[in-house]
Parts: C-alpha cells; structure tokens; sequence
DNA sequence: CGGGCCTCCTGGTAGC
DNA sequence: TGCTACCAGGAGGCCC
C-alpha cells in the first residue's frame, strides 16, 4: 500500500476520524516499531491532547496535538502499515501494532503485518525532512517542471533509480515509478542522461497525473483501471495499450515491470 | 555517485 | 500433508 498515493489517502483518514478528541493513552503492543524510543515517550507527548493537524512528505505522515510545545507524532508504514479507525467497543484489528486510544472510547490503530513501519516522535517535520536529505514532495507545488528538471540534470542512471530515489524526489516507490514511467511512455531503464527536454517535461506532467489520480481512485474507493501496470503485474500481464504482455526485470532485489513497445529506451 | 545485494520482518502461494 | 523457495508497494548499509 504505502507509496504517496496511499499516504495520501491515509493522511486524509486520519484527519476525518483522528483530530480534535483527546488521547488518554498509546498502546504499544510492538516496541519494534518504535525503532528504540521508549513506549513512555509517546504517552508523554501525546496523552492529555487531541491530534491537531496533520502533514505528510513523501511517504512520512505526520500529525501535532493541540498543544504547540508538544513533538509532531511521526508514522511511516513500510510495506504493509496502514490506518484504522475502531469506535468504542469494536476489537482491534489485526496486526495491530500500536493503538492510540480516545476519550470516546475509540482508537487509532497502526496496522502491519510485518512490522517494517515506523512510529516517532520529531521536534518538526521540516527538520526530519532535511535531516533525511529527502527530496520535495512529489505533488509539492513548488516542484515545478523548471524545478524538476534542474534536479533531474544532476542526476545520472536509470530513470527508475532515480525516481524511487526518495532524495530526488519524496513519493514514490516500486509501484508508482513503473506507473509514471508507463503512463510517460519512458522505458524504466532508460538512462536519465539521455532523457530530451520534451521527455523531461513529461515525466514532470505525468507524474503528477498519475499520483493525483491514484489519489482519486483511493478516496472513490475505485478499483484502478485495467490500463495501469499495477493491475498487470505478473510474468503474464498484458498491456492494454499494445496488447502484448509485459516485460520484467529485477532492479535492487525487486521486479520492474513495463512495455517494451509502449515505452521507449533512451 | 549508481547499482547489486543483503538485512530487517511476516505470511501467502507455488512447486515438489 | 509437509517442506522449501520465492514473492510482496520500504529503507538502510555494505561493497564495487
């Protein structure tokens, strides 16, 4: 689940059902999470206020309570974290790994089956992001085509490398790279060096389209076209453009999958 | 610097 | 049935 889209989704989840009740305790049933912050730590922070606001970069959600002098909570979900909401008197979920309990009764949960997330605490979100010298968020605004395209000028390799290089830009990963490089019509291992303006302009453009419409299909909660390479990710898949199957390659211990008609190599 | 490979984890599935 | 190998949307570290 957990690239930007997902995030997103997550981000906006936790707003709907997670602001503004006050949290009288964090369970922690997994400490591993915690990357070795005490459980106490995040009792301390965070019991007696209500979550405030909520900020994500990347695949980092963030959210502050109430009370400006408190650190930001930090979540980030690995490969299989995600969020749920449960009411007074519903059980927890499974895989539940931490709970952050309401005065209502309900709870947050942070759910992940294998345990790869990550729950912190940081003073401010702009420090974090700095400090993991990671790149403008994917959808950022400021990140215009001019700007993306100064970036990607100092970088060198496979245009896949580079985009789920969260220190060139925050966002994507193993999914959504392939999907950008589909919907661009850029072979994944197409060299960002020899990229043209036009196919850089693109990249930008398409990118963007990409994530703001994943983020669409998630909040209609719509299954993605047949069309996206996320649906077709097997040795088999088809591509629904040319109707050939789809090509696979291992890259950094996992699969790349693309059309080798659809997308061209440079 | 980029790429290949390993590790941290769990669990579903394919193959024998 | 039981076992093994491999796979899964992340990321950090090591080596070349």
């Amino acid at each position: 689940m957990p690239e930007l889209p997902d995030v997103e989704h997550m981000r906006r989840y936790f707003e709907s059902e997670a602001l503004g009740v006050p949290l009288v305790g964090v369970e922690v049933r997994d400490p591993l999470l915690l990357r070795g912050l005490e459980p106490s730590a995040l009792d301390g922070a965070l019991v007696g206020a209500g979550f405030a606001s909520t900020y994500r970069h990347g695949k980092y959600l963030f959210a502050s309570t109430a009370e400006g002098d408190r650190p930001w909570l930090l979540l980030h979900f690995g490969m299989t974290g995600g969020l749920e909401r449960t009411q007074l008197g519903e059980v927890d979920p499974r895989y539940t790994r931490v709970s952050f309990r309401f005065a209502d009764g309900g709870a947050l949960h942070l759910r992940d089956q294998r345990r790869l997330g990550r729950v912190g605490l940081v003073d401010d979100p702009a420090g974090f992001v700095a400090g993991k010298r990671l790149g403008p968020d994917a959808l950022d605004p400021a990140l215009t085509a001019p700007a993306f395209d100064e970036r990607l000028a100092q970088r060198r390799g496979f245009l896949k490398g580079v985009l789920t290089n969260q220190q060139f830009v925050a966002g994507l990963g193993n999914i959504y790279a392939d999907e950008v490089c589909l919907a661009a019509g850029l072979a994944p291992f197409s060299l960002v060096e020899h990229l043209s303006k036009d196919d850089r302009r693109e990249l930008h453009k398409t990118m963007r389209r990409v994530l703001g419409k994943a983020i669409d299909l998630l909040e209609a909660g719509r299954d993605f076209p047949r069309s996206w390479l996320l649906t077709q990710r097997r040795a088999d898949g088809d591509c629904r453009g040319c109707g050939g199957k789809v090509a696979r390659r291992r890259f950094e211990g996992r699969y790349t999958y693309w059309c080798p008609r659809c997308q061209k190599e440079v």
